[in-house]
DNA sequence: TTGTAAGCGTTATCAC
DNA sequence: GTGATAACGCTTACAA
């Protein structure tokens, strides 16, 4: 099976030109696909090529090329649920058309850690870069930052400008408080994500529209961290205040963590107090009560970055997505008052 | 700011000679840390360095050294909790040691898609190979295989042997069924995961093995797919038997949804049936009731992971890790008969 | 200790 | 339509 006696070499376009008796040059064009050549000698180079088996060399092209049809991607999230979902879906379809994938994690959110990754992807020469930046100010430092290569981030604002790829936050955010108006509650609270992620400002002001267009009164929102635990510690705080009947939490782990708050507290969920939450994770329906929530669909949002991304990097125009709408996904942890 | 009239381009090594007076080979020799190079000397070159703010063309290294400082991850699985979290932190411990990383998830688990993804990679020229494969096929595919690069499996079997590395995952099956035992139940299920998943094989065998030890009787366990929507089906059925006093599900996930589905049937969890689960995911802590599992250090299997590789790639010794034991994280979901 | 020459595998440029 | 020839930016010889 091995080349006799000499190491084996990986072919390159000189063998397969001496193979197929055209110059390297030829290979090359057959390559990448130049018009002006006869068909017969295409033929007879792609036959040199399956014969050998003949893969270009990625660097080579690269160093003459300077491109090298990689996309980077920047993430400052911490193995969510949500992210985690929509890189993978990036990573699928940036390989479905032929792009490698490279990763950096950013460690801070410091203008300094952010322009690190960026000078990092550079470096590598990635043809273009998907932020999943989720901070205000990472993505204020992205706009502003010149980055050399095509960028696209993936946020959570109410629209897409070219630059930016959402779901409609807000519209879900609303969907969902409205959705505890109709059931009747006039006093409902919002634990809201961090002060600085557009998320939780999206997701703010959807309550907020929603509670103002139906004249109720807001309150301020208590400001959580995403996570269960602070959800469980808000929970116990809140039950000590009875002025609410409804509680909107920003996403389903504060909720879940919200719930097991007030069952330690003896508030009967959704009976005392409905819960509402974000994102549709797959325990939503499993726990108890089963949680009402919004539906997003991550992988759909991942896609279509690199398909705005891959627009941009070969300059065509970029392709004109409707919005991704949250769904509201409608069970018992919510209910009349 | 700009180079004056002419289009920035990036400094080379022939720019940096140039400034510091000496050949482009002296400064690749500084560049490469080469023993024989006057002090003096270097201190020019590495001074001409950051004047320039030079930084090595990473695709011309490669090109001659057909060496990339890339690792290459190969992922099995739809963003789960714990492999998305070791991949993370793979990430990290990778780019701290200057590596870069580029991620292929296998669309399927045949040997051709293992093939394509491994033949992917090496056309990249990862240095080497982080395989998050958990299914026993894909194990066995890959070891058979000409990788033709350092490769390190990111297992569950019981030990580690230089090629896989692992959780005990046994000791932490048999360290959660002792407990039910302890706890004085004598008939105990088990929700197992697929067929050929290898963390399926070390849960199940920790269980058979604790139940064995203590001469009770072993029920054929139940196959699962590792969703809270399975363990939720798989709870309504078992509701119509009633030979058990206690579950060990084989994730949270189910176990979640086994609860779940107790709940619709009647049955008081932990009153009538201890459940107890696998993984200690962020929510297992504030479900009701709260889940008895196993919590796994799945950052730490990454560290390791990159430490393994980045030894083999540099042709030293491994280094010699602990084992990494999964902890038992006691909650009310499992209470004495 | 340092410099010169050659070559890695490709694409770009210019002939023919 | 096709073929020389020259880059691309670096490292590995080999020479001085």
């Amino acid at each position: 099976m091995a080349a006799s006696g000499d190491r084996a070499r990986v072919p390159s376009i000189r063998d397969v030109a001496r193979l197929a008796g055209v110059s390297h040059q030829t290979v090359s064009r057959v390559l990448n696909e130049h018009p002006s050549i006869r068909p017969e000698t295409r033929k007879r180079v792609e036959d040199a090529i399956s014969v050998l088996d003949y893969k270009p060399n990625l660097a080579a092209r690269a160093l003459v090329t300077s491109r090298t049809h990689t996309i980077g991607v920047l993430s400052a999230t911490i193995g969510e649920f949500g992210p985690t979902s929509s890189i993978a879906s990036i990573e699928d379809a940036a390989r479905a058309e032929g792009y490698s994938v490279t990763t950096v994690n950013l460690p801070a959110t410091t203008p300094e850690a952010i322009g690190d990754a960026i000078r990092q992807l550079s470096r590598e020469q990635v043809s273009g870069i998907v932020a999943l930046a989720p901070q205000v100010r990472v993505f204020n430092v992205l706009r502003g930052m010149a980055v050399g290569v095509p960028l696209v981030s993936l946020q959570t604002a109410s629209g897409s400008d070219g630059f930016t790829l959402s779901a409609d936050q807000v519209a879900g955010a609303r969907a969902v408080t409205e959705h505890l108006i109709d059931l009747g509650h006039t006093d409902i609270l919002h634990l809201a994500g961090p002060q600085d992620w557009i998320e939780a400002e999206s997701r703010m002001r959807g309550y907020l529209d929603a509670l103002r267009e139906a004249d109720l009164p807001t309150f301020p929102p208590i400001r959580g961290d995403w996570t269960a635990d602070f959800g469980h510690f808000a929970g116990g705080e809140l039950a000590r205040r009875r002025d609410f009947t409804a509680v909107f939490a920003a996403n389903d782990l504060m909720a879940i963590g919200l719930m097991h708050g007030f069952r330690d507290a003896g508030i009967d969920v959704p009976r005392e107090v409905s819960v509402v939450g974000f994102d549709d994770i797959p325990v939503a329906a499993h726990v108890w009560p089963p949680l009402t929530t919004v539906h997003q669909d991550f992988p759909e949002l991942g896609r279509r970055a690199v398909g705005m991304l891959l627009a941009e990097i070969r300059g065509e125009r970029a392709p004109q997505y409707g919005a991704v709408v949250p769904q509201l996904r409608l069970r018992s942890s919510s209910a009349a008052r």
